[in-house]
RNA sequence: GGGCUCGUAGCUCAGUUUGGUAUGAGCACUCGACUGAUAAUCGAGUGGUCGAGGGUUCAAAUCCCUCCGGGCCCA
């Protein structure tokens, strides 16, 4: 094994780099052994289970690569790191695919089909869809257990979700009743609220208003307002607000009853004259009846009772829409439904699972009950009883999978009891690390105050089977909680049992009454499953070590709509099984939105894929982008920006290899040269870059540790690019060309080698692809090193690095560098040039310090013999002064003499006046015979530099540098003006950087000939010339030539490699 | 309609917790320089009503109120 840095490429190539790492990670199993290796302590991740029906785009890469570096900087930390993604892959979502694809369409064909059949293809479709999705994962870099995942569907996931619903029956949590819901009339479905709240659109509909006639009150009516004519066949009563107050109006020979505050609008547009006869509080209306107004067409409506009769509510009637008087359905409506249980109203809902009306809709039997719309306002009409129509623009909930307009119905459910969970929720959030905090107190918090009862049947076939069987007989229902207690009780319908629709289906059971019991129909609502995953992935019940040792969860993150969704599943899962929350820390990470700020969608084709990103830029461009964006804001996408982070990861990359090219070619050796046994050979500005690296230790620790990835991302970025790079390099440069072995050297590699090896272990996370190839490159050789830059451990801060001083002296010392620059530009005298000194002022014995112990950074980055700094007073000693005659004063006091006397003034020895300012003693000058006493303001003073020096103003004091170019000087900047061009012509050449030359040069005069010929040695040593000829003859008889002008003079170099 | 969140240079974003001159950063543009990492790098310049309006304060991008626009969630 070679004991010394080796090399690596020199251009990045992220295609290569990629398929490499790929490889070389197969091969050798580096994950598998990277795993094995376990840890101290537990670190439980929970992935949150994607849905397996499209390809992911680069949010889901970021969620996937978020994931990643975390899992990868817990392991690095000697954690045990348990790194199971989750596939959900149940649900209707599938079952819309696979109907596709089967080219069906409805409930009905599905069981023509056979639930078997159907079963079948929605399960292969699902793990089709798995790896399609796993392929995907594994090809942004994510290292998780590819070949264990959690699967929702799968028997023992299964038993875990039967296991948490008969605990639920247990502690009497598990509820059977009658609940208002999102029904899909197509998918003949109970959807959950947030199902229908993904597919709210805009629809443009007819509105009414519609006069209910009181009883006994003549021509009297209330007058009500709604968007849905089809749920007045359920009408049974009128909501009004007791403290609002009412009208009665009279238009016409009719008198009606609207909220005075709605009286204008509803009125307004009759066109006819209209009077407030008299106001009163709404409480004044209560129990107040009237007669349905489809009394006729619905027979059923006589039946009701008690109905037909004004009710109060202060929730539910505003101001803002309507008449101020709400149309109540209990059969139709959630509100209506709450208001109506106050009151003892009957849930009437005459409309069944495929939306259409039943027997009890009477006239209206049999139609589907957006057709009946029309329908239903014309008997209105016929009847009187239509007020007006109105076209209203408003938010209807569509089906997210058929689009098809839900309607809300009252339907027999099973659901969690989750109100009565909802102070422990409460409680055992304020135990959870939420990152944002506001994501946890503000709206995780809000959300779960307004928690509701959790729906959790659904009418379909693809889920998890709800483990309850009914008697046929007595009714009574039993919770089945694992396959075994299912065996143990079957009566029938075991063989070729699976834990899926329609197989359990045919299982019946004995119940105590001598019956015979079978299972409701329903599964579970998808986000059963997810929901129970901290404990299902863990096989509990059946594996209750595995629970012992893993379970809470560590972390858990995703995006921020899981708020409603996987977040809030899984706690009120875990509340459930075991009353505590089910994870410590919840990251959540914002949405990836295009350039117009959109976020990405199908349909508006705004949509852009990881493969695209990797395609032109590669993978570690894209997960250096995402992860150094805010988690969680939203990620606004853009190509400009993915070049940017590309044109950094090049940075990164030469860099490396430029430490690299010098190291391997001295064959460097660490273990030979060890950092500590070199401090002696520092210079302060290696202890500079080691202080500012142990600060980057330092911060991006704290960073990742605190799932703030992004700002470690920044951190490193920055001191790559702005301290090591630009900075560090810069000043090394000179002592990596050095040939002998001199310590000044070897202290350079050892401070790059400390620097770079674990700048490299904080990247790996991040861009896990660039660094194993660096590392394979520079490190893998050496003694001790592990065969991936995987299994090497997280730094750990060295504090004994830390150099407060030396950092403030270089951050000094750097703006005066800078300013000398700025003063060399003004009078164009180029850097290459060196100059014989650069003087700063300043009283501050911090830069005087500065300056001290980087004095050698100075004279060697502003390219000076010498640099002084001096007190405030030198530099007034150092300036001459300059006085000129005040022309606008001097004018209307002398004159047609003034412009004569300024001359004079001109002339006059300018420290002699000064002088006789300072003291107080009269200046007299004569003009034309005149006696004339020079004043103060007669002139003014400017301060003069010597014409040899030029200034700056930097932060730290004026910088000055001495521009007296002497024969000597010059000679120097000639000399490296070959120098630049020789190894430019090198370069060209591509002659590796250790080739020998020799070298002709043709100088256009003798004298520039003469100065180079003095130097003509050094420049050999400086461009590895073994011979050099400089000549004033034209013609070069050397391999490679080529005409260069500088300063103005052409010269002709030649070169040949030896 | 409600909750949460974001809005800072042409573009992408720091800075807001804890009020103190926006020497803001990168990209882009203009000019100059440097360069044995070189399609790299450095310097200078141009470019801001800190979404709008009000308030608190000696002082507001930052704290408070109202409004406007985007995102997520709820209705």
């Amino acid at each position: 094994m070679m004991p010394f840095v080796g090399g690596m490429p020199k251009d990045y190539n992220s295609k290569v780099v990629e398929e490499e790492a790929f490889k070389f990670w197969q091969s050798e199993g580096v994950l598998e052994k990277v795993r094995a290796r376990g840890g101290k302590k537990k670190f439980y991740f929970l992935d949150g289970p994607p849905y397996v029906t499209n390809p992911i785009h680069v949010g889901t890469a970021w969620n996937k690569t978020l994931k990643d570096a975390y899992i990868r900087y817990f392991r690095m930390n000697g954690y045990d790191v348990r790194d199971q993604p989750g596939f959900d892959m149940h649900g209707l979502p599938i079952e819309v695919m696979v109907e596709k694809r089967l080219g069906i369409k409805s409930k009905k064909e599905i069981e023509t089909l056979g639930i078997e059949k159907f079963i079948g293809a929605c399960k292969s479709f699902a793990i089709d869809n798995l790896k399609i999705a796993t392929d995907q994962f594994k090809n942004l870099g994510v290292w998780m257990d590819w070949e264990a995942p959690y699967r929702t569907l799968d028997d023992y996931y299964i038993e875990s979700v039967w296991w948490l619903i008969k605990r639920a029956e247990k502690r009497r949590l598990l509820g059977k009743g009658k609940k208002i819901v999102h029904w899909c009339p197509r998918c003949e479905t109970v959807l959950a609220g947030y199902e229908a709240t993904d597919e709210y659109r805009d629809v443009e509909e007819e509105s009414i208003y519609v006069k209910f006639r009181l009883e006994g009150r003549g021509n009297e009516y209330i007058m009500i307002w709604t968007t849905t004519p089809w749920t007045l066949p359920a009408n049974v009563a009128v909501m009004v607000h007791p403290d609002f107050t009412y009208a009665r109006v009279r238009a016409g020979k009719e008198t009606y009853i609207v909220a005075e505050g709605r009286a204008e609008v509803v009125f307004k547009d009759l066109g006819a004259a209209y009077e407030v006869v008299e106001t009163f509080p709404g409480t004044d209306l209560k129990g107040l009846r009237y007669v349905p107004p489809l009394l006729e067409e619905v027979p059923k409506q006589k039946e009701l009772q008690p109905a037909h009769v004004v009710v109060l509510s202060e929730q539910y009637v505003t101001l803002e829409e309507g008449t101020g008087c709400v149309h109540t359905a209990p059969g139709h409506g959630e509100e209506d439904h709450e208001v109506g249980g106050l009151y003892g109203l009957p849930d009437f809902c005459p409309v069944d699972e495929g939306g259409r009306f039943t027997e009890d809709g009477g006239k209206y039997a049999g139609k589907d009950v957006r057709e009946a719309n029309d329908t239903i306002t014309q008997d209105l009409r016929r009847k009187g009883l239509l007020f007006k129509t109105e076209v209203t623009v408003h938010r209807y909930p569509h089906c997210w999978r058929c689009k098809t307009p839900l309607i809300l119905r009252i339907a027999s459910q099973w659901f969690i009891k989750v109100t009565e969970l909802k102070e422990l929720l409460l409680e055992e959030n304020e135990r959870v690390g939420w990152v944002p905090e506001w994501a946890g107190r503000a709206r995780f918090g809000n959300w779960i105050k307004n928690a509701k009862d959790w729906v959790i049947s659904r009418q379909r076939y693809w889920g998890i089977p709800l483990p309850i069987w009914v008697c046929e007989r007595c009714g009574r229902y039993e919770v089945i909680g694992s396959a075994s207690e299912l065996k143990e009780r079957a009566v029938s319908g075991l063989k070729g049992l699976e834990l899926h629709r329609p197989w359990v289906d045919y299982v019946r059971i004995g119940c105590g009454c001598g019956g015979m019991m079978d299972r409701v129909s329903d599964v579970a609502d998808v986000w059963m499953d997810s929901g129970s995953a901290s404990f299902a992935a863990l096989h509990y019940p059946s594996d209750e070590r595995a629970y012992r040792y893993w379970w809470p969860v560590d972390m858990v993150l995703e995006g921020h709509d899981q708020t409603r969704g996987w977040f809030y599943t899984l706690m009120v899962c875990g509340i459930i099984a075991f009353n505590a929350a089910p994870y410590r820390r919840v990251l959540m990470h914002g949405f990836t939105i295009d350039q117009e700020g959109r976020a990405m969608h199908k349909s508006l084709g705004n949509v852009v894929y990881p493969e695209e990103v990797i395609e032109k830029f590669g993978r570690d461009t894209l997960r250096w982008y995402e992860l150094g964006c805010t988690t969680w804001e939203d990620l606004k996408f853009t190509w400009k920006s993915v070049e940017e982070t590309s044109r950094f990861v090049g940075i990164l990359w030469s860099t490396y290899y430029f430490a690299s090219l010098y190291m391997s070619l001295d064959k460097f050796s660490p273990e030979k040269y060890p950092l500590e046994s070199l401090t002696g050979a520092l210079r302060p500005e290696d202890r500079w870059i080691l202080s500012r690296f142990e600060r980057v230790v330092k911060s991006v620790t704290e960073t990742m540790s605190g799932l703030k990835v992004f700002e470690g991302v920044r951190d490193l970025e920055d001191f790559m690019r702005e301290e090591l790079s630009r900075w560090y390099v810069r000043l090394i440069r000179k002592r990596t060309w050095s040939e002998a072995e001199d310590p000044d050297k070897m202290a350079v590699y050892a401070t790059l080698y400390h620097v770079l090896l674990n700048y490299l272990k904080m990247a790996a996370p991040i861009i896990p692809f660039a660094t194993e190839k660096i590392y394979r490159g520079m490190f893998r050789g050496l003694p001790g090193m592990p065969e991936s830059v995987h299994m090497l451990g997280w730094p750990r801060p060295e504090s004994r690095w830390l150099d407060e001083e030396i950092e403030g002296d270089m951050e000094i010392v750097k703006e005066l560098i800078e300013a000398s620059y700025s003063a060399r530009q003004s009078v164009r005298i180029k850097i290459r040039q060196p100059l014989l000194r650069l003087r700063v002022v300043s009283d501050d014995e911090k830069v005087r310090q500065a300056v001290s112990r980087l004095r050698g950074v100075v004279l060697e980055q502003t390219n000076v013999k010498e640099v002084e700094v001096i007190t405030a007073k030198e530099e007034k000693e150092m300036k001459g002064v300059l006085l000129s005659a005040n022309r606008s004063v001097l004018g209307p006091i002398f004159r047609s003499k003034s412009g004569r006397l300024a001359e004079l003034i001109t002339a006059i020895d300018s420290k002699s006046l000064l002088e006789s300012f300072k003291q107080g003693r009269p200046f007299i000058v004569e003009l034309d015979g005149e006696r004339i006493e020079l004043k103060k303001e007669y002139v003014t003073i400017q301060e003069k530099l010597p014409e040899n020096f030029k200034g700056a103003q930097s932060r730290h004091g004026m910088v000055y540098v001495d521009t007296t170019k002497s024969k000597e000087l010059i000679s120097e900047g000639l000399m490296r003006d070959m120098i630049r061009r020789v190894q430019e012509m090198r370069k060209r050449a591509d002659l590796k950087v250790d080739a020998y030359i020799k070298v002709a040069i043709s100088a256009p005069t003798e004298e520039s000939k003469e100065l180079l010929v003095s130097r003509s040695r050094d420049i050999a040593v400086e461009v590895r010339a073994k011979e050099i000829t400089i000549t004033t003859k034209k013609g070069i008889k050397l391999g490679l030539k080529e005409e260069w002008e500088v300063e103005g003079e052409r010269f002709v170099i030649g070169i040949e490699e030896l």
